[in-house]
RNA sequence: GCCGCCUUAGCUCAGUUGGUUAGAGCGCUAGAUUGUGGAUCUAGAGGUCCCCUGUUCAAGCCAGGGAGGCGGUACCA
């Protein structure tokens, strides 16, 4: 019958679930995010910047996500139509939106304008484990000049973020390139002109698999493709063998140059000039040094790393990096990657490896796009969500919940009142504090204070009431002094933890209790 | 998008060659204890065995299709 009953209704009713790569954040998590944007947000004022907010739902055509040839906007982006016909979509990242603001702006905003936003994004993809589609990211950028010195400080911004976040130097990489260097190599190997433009993004999307795949699937990528585990083919860039010669001699020779530049970095050697400037290939006389883009790009990459290492940066903190790519149509010149180099286990005992939690750099043709003048920015974007679980990982103990209110339990119902005011005495003196709301026993009162996290609860029933006392009980020594006793009887004769003071020193005691737990309000 | 694996109670999972009323541990609720969160004991609640169709006297189990989840891969500002 019960079952009739059950079925009868279950048609209709939805069913309670969260959509795909979204999720709901509780408190101990939120707390924890709050603390982590307020240092963030320290570190980008410090450094001149000034806060923007734009909203997150803008124009499709003013985010630039339209499918070529098609009125229809990008798979990737949640997107919907107005009443007027119009496409709209929520934001997918917080530079496209900057793009808009500046263009909107420009008269009046001052040159270079220097902002920095935080704010949820959206994007519309398949989820994977620590991947979902609404995130927190954090951004800092520089629009409106061309000056590497800009460059040099959105590295040194981001240095210091991560430290002031308690990540140490060493279990951290800012990793810098140049899009004309990649650029370059691409050319001489002969992929020039347009016919070629579909294959120079494959090239560049193998090369970005560098760290997660190595060198050897690189080369098949570069070739003609890779089989991956689940038996699934990925068609490769199709080059010859001699062009993939090459690019393999480029690849592994950088990675060697940063290998060495790390390695330079714990022994602390962080100024060596000899590793610091790179394998020969880029330098004059090296087999690459024939591009003009390669001599193009190492020539800023050099004028940037003489800014950092002139501030007191080191190869412990960045490094010139040939192998990052980032973003693919989108950056012009240098690119910033933030990486994590500490290793963790998960519960599994297999390593972990965070990778990338931050990265950016010099867009010259965004803004163009609504001015048709150029404008160069560049920036740096944190992906706050990533960097929080690597955190969380790092400090493991550092997941406890945010202790609770303190709750007054409701002994007697007739006598709301009394309880009310108790709590609002706390209230006023700065207590976090809630008279029960609930209508259970004092058993259930116990239960709730405990789940809530509450440091402690004030009893009053008519005894103490009587003499114009009240119980306090710091449930957090309760639950220690509990672990020792085994008999129930003696468990609640012996009241652990609970004392007995005048109704008068309410605050003053509770107070003491909060104190003995570290909180001083 | 493509490939592989998975789906039984709130959670983690058993479930025989297809055979009566589908189980365990944990958690939850209540009692033992008229005013004390822990421990112990007892009792109770909780199920569309992911969905649909088929095979069969009979399906949690077999077949086909679908959905959802996980992992890999592709795309990624």
């Amino acid at each position: 019958m019960a079952k009739e009953k059950k079925v009868a209704g279950a048609g209709s009713r939805p069913e309670a679930r969260l959509p795909k790569g979204f999720r709901d954040i509780g408190a101990a998590e939120l707390a924890q995010t709050r603390a982590m944007l307020d240092t963030i947000r320290g570190v980008y004022e410090s450094y001149g910047f000034e806060q923007l907010e734009t909203p997150a739902i803008e124009y499709t055509d003013a985010l630039g996500k339209f499918l070529p040839d098609q009125d229809r906007p990008n798979e990737g982006v949640f997107s919907f139509t107005d009443d007027d016909g119009q496409w709209l979509s929520l934001r997918y990242d917080l530079t496209a939106p900057l793009a808009r603001y500046v263009a909107e702006n420009f008269q009046t905003l001052p040159k270079p304008f220097r902002r920095y936003a935080t704010g949820t994004v959206y994007r519309n993809e398949k989820p994977g484990p620590g991947r979902f589609r609404q995130f927190t990211q954090f951004d800092a950028d520089t629009v409106g000049t061309d000056n590497l010195a800009a460059d040099a400080e959105i590295c040194m911004l981001a240095a210091d973020t991560l430290e002031a976040l308690g990540i140490k130097r060493g279990d951290y990489v800012i990793k810098v390139n140049n899009r004309k260097v990649l650029d370059g190599v691409i050319e001489a190997i002969g992929l020039v002109g347009q016919e070629n433009a579909g294959r120079r993004l494959t090239v560049l999307r193998a090369i970005d698999k560098l760290d997660k795949f190595g060198p050897e699937d690189v080369r098949l990528l570069l070739g003609d493709g890779r089989k991956d585990e689940s038996g699934d083919f990925t068609k490769g860039a199709g080059l010859s063998p001699n062009q993939v010669a090459t690019l393999m001699e480029f690849i592994e020779r950088a990675s060697e140059s940063a290998a060495l530049m790390r390695s330079a970095a714990r022994s602390g050697d962080i100024f060596n000039n000899d590793v610091d400037q790179g394998y020969f290939v880029l330098r004059e006389g090296g087999s690459f040094y024939q591009s003009q883009l390669c001599i193009d790009g190492h020539q800023e990459l050099e004028t940037i790393r003489g800014l950092l290492r002139g501030a007191g940066y080191g190869m412990n903190q960045i490094i010139i990096d040939y192998s990052v790519v980032r973003g693919l149509e989108y950056y012009t010149g240098p690119v910033f990657e933030a990486e994590l180099t500490f290793e963790v286990k998960d519960e599994k005992g297999n390593p972990v490896r965070f990778g990338s939690v931050g990265g950016g750099g010099r867009y010259d043709g965004l803004v163009e796009r609504f001015l048709g003048q150029k404008v160069p920015a560049t920036g740096f974007s944190i992906g706050v969500s990533r960097l929080q679980a690597a955190l969380n990982v790092l400090n493991a103990a550092d997941a406890s919940a945010p202790l609770g209110p303190v709750v007054v339990l409701v002994m007697d119902k007739g006598e709301l009142p009394r309880y009310q005011r108790m709590a609002q005495e706390l209230r006023r003196a700065g207590i976090r504090a809630e008279m029960y709301l609930g209508t259970s026993g004092m058993k259930a009162q116990m239960k709730y204070a405990d789940k809530r996290g509450a440091p402690c609860v004030i009893i009053q029933g008519s005894d103490e009431r009587d003499k114009g006392e009240v119980q306090l009980k710091d449930l957090i020594e309760g639950a220690k002094a509990a672990a020792a006793i085994a008999d129930n009887k003696e468990w609640k004769e012996s009241r652990p933890a609970q004392v007995s003071i005048k109704e008068t020193d309410l605050v003053a005691g509770v107070r003491e209790i909060l104190a003995r737990h570290g909180v001083t309000s």
